[in-house]
DNA sequence: ACCCGTTTTTACGGTTTCTTTATGCGGGCG
DNA sequence: CGCCCGCATAAAGAAACCGTAAAAACGGGT
């Protein structure tokens, strides 16, 4: 997912669909439009969103129909609909729709369960395109990181290295397992590799490099990143 | 989560609670109960739940006070409420929470809805098996221990042992199978290496290391995690 | 061909962890 | 009663590991 995340709106109402995509691009969402199924499956394949809005009652085709395509692309989707029929929901969610939201609906809520889908999917996923422990704040999306305010730069290893950590944030990642990530796994026994780009990071990056707190070590076993 | 998901229903009117959990008993859910905040934070420590239906107009404290505890114990959160206000459903999802459902409410969609949270804190989860007992907490995934609140340091070899331990919790596991899958086939009677790392573990992890209970010991024969 | 940033090697002192050995306690048994 | 065995505990020497520094090799761009 990028900084930004692609959310696609599928209504085939022209003003709720301004309505909704206008909020949406408001809360720092990019939005895509389509009337119909065909339109969908077509910016669908195009770029691949994080999340779909999808009102059931398309003109073409059933919604339902599509709901398992969006999910096998990757996508979260929020069913936004008129049809308020307790059977419809529970084979909606049933078929993999992460939430499911009648009309009318307030803008906030729906603003909220965007939320909620996108952490769902992000959980899903296991991807953090962002993430920022103390005053750093890594950015996978743009390969950038900064501290504090200014941007710090990295080279190709330590970045690989450290995006490593990062995506598995919290948990300890055995020194095999990040040779085997950043060097490649005929060189998951040269550990002298990663204590070299370790120290770097923690030189650009901790605040105080003689008592690390952002890339811990755990002896004999690997390194952390803090959560 | 076990084969059949416990479910802890927080809501102080007894007439809906024991209405919900009948419902979920009868869809194969293990249910708990609590009328208030206090009932639900010792049932919370008990037996962590799996999801967690919380009323947020409790008579002892407000719901929404109680929700990030239960994130942080690992489980989903589903708000099940009177309170309709937009702006509450925004904070509570925001908090954490999974889905929020407003009363009165269709048993099925309900239903459809545990499952979906379901759903989510598995894909959340994955394969995060973490082993409680009593006030320590063993996280195989992230490689961490927790004693109570804080974290505890363990050395390679007496995490090796505890997770060897944990993997088999309950059973007795001789002391050739402990040291066979510590320190390989070639060290399974050297004994002493063994009682070493269990004392350090007692010595981290026991309230009090003279009197052991969780790890306990039997005479020649090997050692056991009590489940 | 040369320069500069990056990566790969090598070396060393300090720390953590592992192994090994020693000691004390208590229960079963002759 | 005294001996032996299994266990817990303690401590010390050995080994493995880490952080640090710096030199050597590499590689893309000018």
């Amino acid at each position: 997912m990028k900084s930004r995340p692609l959310i696609l709106v599928v209504e085939d109402e022209p003003a709720i669909r301004r309505l909704i995509c206008r909020a949406l691009e408001l809360n720092g969402y990019v939005a895509r439009e389509a009337g119909g199924a065909v339109e969908a499956l077509r910016a669908m394949r195009a770029s691949p969103p994080d999340l779909v809005l999808l009102d059931l009652g398309l003109p073409d085709r059933d919604g339902m129909e599509l709901l398992p395509l969006f999910r096998e692309g990757g996508a979260a989707v929020l069913v936004l609909t008129a049809r308020g029929e307790s059977a419809e929901k529970v084979a909606a969610l049933d078929s993999g729709a992460d939430d499911y939201v009648t009309k009318p609906f307030d803008t906030d809520e729906l603003l909220a369960r965007v939320r909620t889908c996108l952490r769902h999917r992000q959980a899903v996923l296991g991807q953090t395109d962002r993430l920022t422990v103390g005053d750093v704040s890594i950015d996978m999306d743009m390969r950038r990181v900064s501290k504090g305010l200014e941007e710090v730069h990295l080279t190709p290893k330590e970045y690989d290295v450290l995006a490593e950590l990062a995506r598995h944030a919290g948990r300890l990642l055995t020194h095999a397992h990040l040779l085997r990530a950043v060097w490649g796994p005929s060189h998951q026994d040269d550990v002298e590799y990663l204590r070299v780009a370790v120290r770097a990071l923690r030189r650009k990056l901790e605040s105080d490099p003689a008592a690390p707190v952002l890339i811990r070590n755990e002896p004999g076993v690997g390194y952390r990143l803090v959560a």
